[in-house]
DNA sequence: CGCCTCTTCTGGTCTAGTCCAGTATCTCGA
DNA sequence: TCGAGATACTGGACTAGACCAGAAGAGGCG
């Protein structure tokens, strides 16, 4: 029967290659979210049960699959009509963004000034933040986060050596710890307590991010866990309160499907 | 088996009658929600297919309702061990609240002064915001919300009237206006999107809050949905930067069980 | 006493169906 | 021409099983 609103065939999926170790689910949201990447938002997507052959495995897989996709915000599903990719524009708050993917998802070229790393050995409330014992090895790395060359944000970040031996030479200035931590030591960092408050800037922090003494800012404390719930990084970072804001979606994902 | 941890009992989990219109797995989601609220955190929950015996249902419409206890932060599963009691003490970035809820969570008693309500025309600005055409009638409402009796934001807020007549003369200062919403038009509020930014308060601004003026505030510009994706309302609230913080978890909630 | 293996438990993933309530389109009759 | 059904579709909810890996008690053996 002729659908009239665009739809995405199946010969367009590119059933790639499934990574070692992964399950059918978490290969079939990797399709599908680089698709829904890939098309513009509003396309109708195949539906579970024409997925379901396609992939070779039951619609219950596929459901799990697009019950992820339309959490993370790529798609939308409308009953009786059929799913719709969809374009997150928001930080969408379910999904926990380094400052790298942040500033590309802003259209902003994510970069970084300034960078220092030390060793230092973890006071009482590092040790604290940082789950580990007063005194043992960390890791601190402070850099000014620019966003399209101008500073955005004052990163400071402590992680533990002894669970990341050798990261001080792994680690590089522009990239993203999060993306690091990732490839080297296959940990995914997925999800982060974050206080966010409000600080007027010291003289020397305000030198760094290019404005004036006294400015407001952001002060947001993060602590970052893997999926084990383990904490792997504690930081304070000041964003500019003249160039930063947070936007988000809280709650059921919702942008409607075009009409 | 003799569990040595502290366990849950099926006799417990107090089977309620269905309410009218639920499916099953909503039904169970609402009887662990209220067990877990109810129940130190760490307890062990009964495992899933106990549940589903209890529940006389299949396990994997209990692995539904564990899933969204879960997402919502009030239970933590473990493989191999069980799923554990949880009560989450963030705001749960997934769950929107009211500026009522929100001080309660914190601890502080809600209130409310100097509340002005207005019924006004949309400007253009309003009225795309709000979903209405230009000129449309809407309730606009101020009001300085106060925690423990001191101030903490000034909101200000815009509702269109031809979706919710009679509104004003429903409305009460010191109630929470999603309260009213959904007890008297039986619509949800469950999603918003949010833009959060900081601001200097203007002198009025400042003398409402009690604070100086030129102090820095969040600027926070919500747009509420409901369960259809609509607008209900549009509002504007400062909140002050020296007593407001925002607390969020992003990601998968991840408060880890008792050892 | 301590270690190691066996067994039983847990949640994680998946299958191959079922029935239902909406949506959209096609077709036929007034 | 236009509206009313019939029909073929969608996602939503659910069933009753399956196999797996990891956790942890239970016993036995040195």
């Amino acid at each position: 029967m002729p659908r009239h609103r665009q739809e995405a065939t199946l010969d367009s999926l590119v059933t790639r290659v499934p990574t070692h170790g992964q399950t059918k689910g978490e290969h079939i949201l990797e399709t599908l979210q680089s698709f829904a990447q890939a098309t513009p938002a509003g396309t109708l997507l195949p539906s579970e049960r024409a997925l379901a052959d396609h992939f070779h495995v039951s619609r219950m897989t596929v459901r799990g699959a697009v019950d992820e996709l339309e959490s993370k915000g790529f798609a939308r599903r409308v009953p009786g009509r059929g799913t719709f990719v969809n374009h997150p524009q928001l930080t969408h708050s379910e999904t926990f963004r380094s400052f790298s993917d942040d500033m590309r998802l802003r259209g902003l070229e994510p970069g970084s000034v300034g960078y220092r790393a030390s060793t230092r050995r973890a006071t009482r409330s590092i040790a604290a933040s940082l789950g580990v014992e007063v005194g043992a090895e960390t890791l601190h790395i402070e850099r000014v986060r620019t966003a399209d060359g101008e500073p955005m944000a004052l990163e400071r970040t402590n992680v533990s050596l002894e669970r990341f031996p050798g990261l001080r030479s792994q680690m590089s200035p522009d990239q993203s710890l999060y993306d690091i931590i990732q490839r080297i030591y296959n940990i995914r960092l997925e999800s982060a307590r974050q206080r966010v408050s409000i600080v007027r800037l010291s003289a020397p922090d305000a030198v760094k991010l290019a404005v004036a003494e006294g400015e407001p800012a952001f002060l947001v404390e993060r602590t970052a866990l893997d999926n084990m719930g383990r904490v792997v990084e504690f930081g304070r970072s000041l964003y500019r309160g003249d160039r930063y804001a947070i936007e988000m979606h809280v709650g059921t994902p919702g942008a409607r499907p075009l009409s």
